[in-house]
DNA sequence: CGCTGATATCAAAGTTCGCTGATATGCGTA
DNA sequence: TACGCATATCAGCGAACTTTGATATCAGCG
């Protein structure tokens, strides 16, 4: 008879969250995001920040865009991009409340039932 | 002559900062991470919260434990695994700048120069 | 209309990552 | 001391991911 606290998070919710955090868990990615907070860019913009290759930053705007935390709108020739509002809010919800609880974690030790 | 804005975040700190979120990339250890918010967990615990086999949850704590983000303290057969305080600090306060931010995308079009 | 530049897509290659069975270590107990 | 249980380590396999050259698309310009 396992009495295991319950897990808050469902599992679908868990994936979701997870790869909210893998979004930002590679270099290049961050760094686009990051550019991207304070103001819209063109690719040629993000190619000359991140110094990577064209194919390269595309490749990772398109798993942006198509994880719908950025938003692009074409100009001519030009591809402005834009963070989408309310991106990262669930990422942000959750390590929130992780390090919060964290910042005095209890001596509780639940007993090793097995 | 490229006027581009400068990076705020240097290559280095963006790599550590890219390796904490991919800390919280996995389903599995977003659940250990998230479960040992609230309480400390002996590695038997979280084998059964996540359903994990025992190698596998053993893999994932060695990662977070190498990481710095939860300590364990063996005690007899059992090993206790808690958060450590702090962790995450600087991919929340990251995070948290990135959404506030975000939450007025401004109209702001620096040129394209080429 | 043909060329150039900006950007996206595709396919291949190299690397990283998660999972797992086998195995080792170490403590408590009979 | 011998055995069982909790846990960690190791090695290998397969999947997923990043990067990149080649290529396609498309808008503006001469």
């Amino acid at each position: 008879m396992s009495t295991r606290v319950s897990i808050a998070t469902s599992p679908t919710a868990l994936a979701e969250l997870a790869a909210q955090f893998a979004l930002l868990a590679d270099p290049l990615r961050l760094r686009i995001v990051e550019s991207l907070a304070n103001e819209q860019l063109c690719t040629c913009h993000l190619i000359e920040i991140t110094g990577a290759k064209q194919t390269t930053v595309s490749h990772h705007l398109r798993i942006l865009r198509e994880a719908g935390v950025v938003r692009s709108e074409a100009e001519g020739r030009f591809t402005w991009y834009r963070l989408t509002p309310g991106a990262f809010a669930d990422g942000l919800r959750q390590l929130r409340g992780i390090t919060e609880a964290a910042r005095s974690t209890p001596r509780l030790r639940p007993a090793c039932a097995s």
